[in-house]
DNA sequence: CCACATAGCTTGAGAGTTCAACCACCCCTA
DNA sequence: TAGGGGTGGTTGAACTCTCAAGCTATGTGG
């Protein structure tokens, strides 16, 4: 590949490790809650979420995959098991018959509305309680430089005429 | 429960939004790339390099399930799997019969030493080349504030006796 | 107007995770 | 020393996710 590998510091380690730490144990955390008191995995409560703030309720498939960041066929699986519990449903989009829509129904609603103070007050004990003001906008700054890092991937090699391999 | 729930405010949110889009996009990024690469989940790299530091390469199970920040199921499982392929080894702990100690085989400090390159280089493109080294700084801090107050739950409740929910 | 590439979405199979038992063993106490 | 609770670890089933097709519909160059 292109050069040498360039191996991260003993400090460098030390930040990586609490970084993922971290992560992994919280993420870990919020899914059991929500697993545990509302019965579905933080993934299918983002969907419900997204869907929720949806003008009419509704998103197409591949609209609501990029709003609950989950791959086109992850979220496919997930609308078919949520369809089966009743908290939504599936129609045909019109103007193109390739399109689908996903509508959350009053019954979804009721399971969102029902999940929400639980999963609100753990984010909030485990996050905003446990940081300052200055360490919360930090991490809002590093959550989007860390997600602009990732989009640049073949927004760059576009731009340029992508000449190394095609995206 | 205790009260009104907290909600966020806008600004909460964003932060909110911010971080968990980040860790999302993130660990799917490496998780990705290790899959790909590398043929294994994060999961299980994770479990090699926690062996590979430890002396004589090997673990017994519970140590390598914190280590590892894993769950003793799902760290039995992943070792079955890894057992397989020939990266590991188990055999019974000497001195409490219960026990298993995991060990690391030559094979599988090969396939580690073979993952670790691509592995770091996605860790420093994504994450440490898009950041400040303050931001590197708060990042670390703030990671362990997570972490503790994760780790503070029923610690807490033991100190004072656990007058609430036994743990 | 006909290929042919592409976009939108689904499907099936295999892999990994979670949860709730479950077994075997250790340790403490009566 | 027998009972009983706690620890170490595994197992199976249900569930979720990933990957690689696959299928239908759109759009585009000839």
């Amino acid at each position: 590949m292109s050069g040498e590998v360039r191996w991260l510091t003993e400090a460098e380690q030390e930040t990586w490790r609490a970084y993922m730490t971290a992560n992994v144990e919280f993420s870990a955390y919020i899914d059991r809650q929500m697993r545990r008191d509302s019965g579905m995995p933080m993934a299918y409560y983002e969907i419900l979420v997204r869907l929720s703030e949806a003008d009419g309720r509704c998103l197409r498939m591949s609209e609501l995959a990029r709003a609950s960041l989950s791959s086109r066929s992850r979220l496919s699986h997930a609308v078919s098991a949520l369809e089966k519990t009743g908290w939504v449903t599936r129609r045909p989009a019109d103007g193109d018959r390739r399109g689908w829509v996903c509508e959350l129904t009053d019954a979804g609603y009721a399971a969102l509305a029902a999940a929400a103070p639980g999963h609100v007050t753990a984010v909030r004990e485990k996050l905003f309680d446990v940081l300052t003001p200055e360490q919360l906008d930090a991490l809002r700054d590093i959550g989007r430089a860390i997600s602009a890092g990732l989009r640049q991937e073949c927004d760059a090699a576009a731009a340029e005429g992508c000449e190394e391999e095609p995206c």
